[in-house]
DNA sequence: TAAATATTGTGATAAATGTCACATCAACAC
DNA sequence: GTGTTGATGTGACATTTATCACAATATTTA
């Protein structure tokens, strides 16, 4: 647990941007650092959402047992708030938040964060349009893995990870082939056998967990026509 | 277009009883009730979003085009914002919203709206925890609906209905059969056979568009196992 | 009222994908 | 090293569910 200097901090969220000195200050004694590892959850389903978890680096999956299994619902690149529809939707939390590599974490007091938004605008204004804009991308998510079948739902996120998260058509895929499953609502049988056929139609190429995507327009059209 | 007065309205949001007179005032002067019937459409998604709608009476249908067809996803009773997250993420609007009922909408101007985040700390902190809720439920929603088959995912919003919207074993059907099929993203045929076992079964009784759950705990038990 | 249109029910069939079983491979602990 | 564990690939098969086709009702419109 680093003492944090928020104020001087270069990793702050476009809301805390907004925020005066004074609460910067504010910030700073009611706000803990916490590194977890690759794996490491960082916070969990079922237990007391306490503090705004807010993500200064890495990438993390937020997920949460189905009646079948665990769900990922949704991948989340640094920066960012982790667990705000959690954390003050209801006490305790509603899915769980793991390290998909090592990651920075600031744990801020709920009652701080609470403050921020009844005394200033800017703050509270900023944080819905993030509410706002990750609930239409979920939304577009939604409609989209509920109406494709597996090869659709697959190129989407391979696609989604390259366009989003790794701005490249080259990266490591930070998920296993169970939690490509998990994400997609798929078996992992089904996910390794469509990797294979994408790999033996030369869309893509996979190396251990090294993943490149060769032909990208044309696992555009097999996302599009799901 | 009536003359909203919207200090003495009965019908305010709990974001709006927390407005003060002045700035019920404002509201008054820049909202403007409007009534749909049943199956017109209050916004549609791909056209500009100007006004926030707010669900004073009646029950709605938000829906998206998908791959495929339209997916339903959720229905929205009054008392209620409708489209925050599309209004505020998006100067184009991302999802439509439809009549169910007949009901009454209050178009809300943008900049007032936002005004009231800005200078009422209380106002926006209500609208957050608003839209909270409504994510969380959303995931909720989501993760069941993505590991369940066919039978869960009926019994599920039968119940969902019952429940949340209707309060009662015994409702009329807000949706036909295929609207339920794009709300739990099956086919028309499958959710029209799947609701004539139910029947076989003696779980529902559905006469026209007259449903009657009759055995509550057995559908509680399709919808858990899925 | 009749015609037109939308909604629903149901059988036959095909396609997609989950499940089971087992082999292989890699990583890590001891 | 060696054994243990977790992750992955793949064949065979069963199951679920979409699709097509068409009939039967409802509902709306002319």
């Amino acid at each position: 647990m680093a003492n944090p200097e928020c104020r001087l901090c270069s990793f702050k969220s476009p809301a805390a941007e907004l925020l005066s000195n004074d609460e910067l200050k504010a910030l700073e004694s009611n706000c803990a650092q916490i590194n977890f590892k690759k794996g490491e959850v960082i916070f969990r389903e079922g237990t007391l959402a306490t503090n705004i978890a807010y993500l200064k680096s890495g990438l993390v999956k937020v997920h949460m047992k189905g009646p079948v299994g665990d769900k990922i619902l949704r991948l989340t690149k640094a920066p960012a708030y982790l667990g705000l529809p959690t954390t003050f939707g209801d006490k305790l939390n509603h899915y769980s938040a793991t390290a998909l590599t090592d990651v920075h974490i600031c744990f801020i007091s709920l009652d701080t964060f609470r403050d921020f938004i009844f005394k200033n605008g800017s703050f509270a204004y900023e944080i819905i349009l993030d509410l706002c804009r990750n609930e239409l991308s979920d939304y577009q998510r939604y409609t989209n893995m509920s109406q494709k079948q597996l090869p659709g739902r697959l190129a989407e996120i391979l696609l989604c990870m390259s366009h989003e998260v790794f701005k490249s058509t080259t990266y490591e895929l930070p998920l296993t082939i169970s939690e490509l499953a998990d994400f997609i609502s798929s078996s992992r049988e089904s996910v390794s056998r469509q990797l294979s056929e994408f790999s033996k139609e030369g869309i893509i190429n996979l190396n251990k967990k090294e993943l490149q995507i060769l032909n990208e327009d044309f696992l555009r059209k097999i996302c599009s026509k799901g």
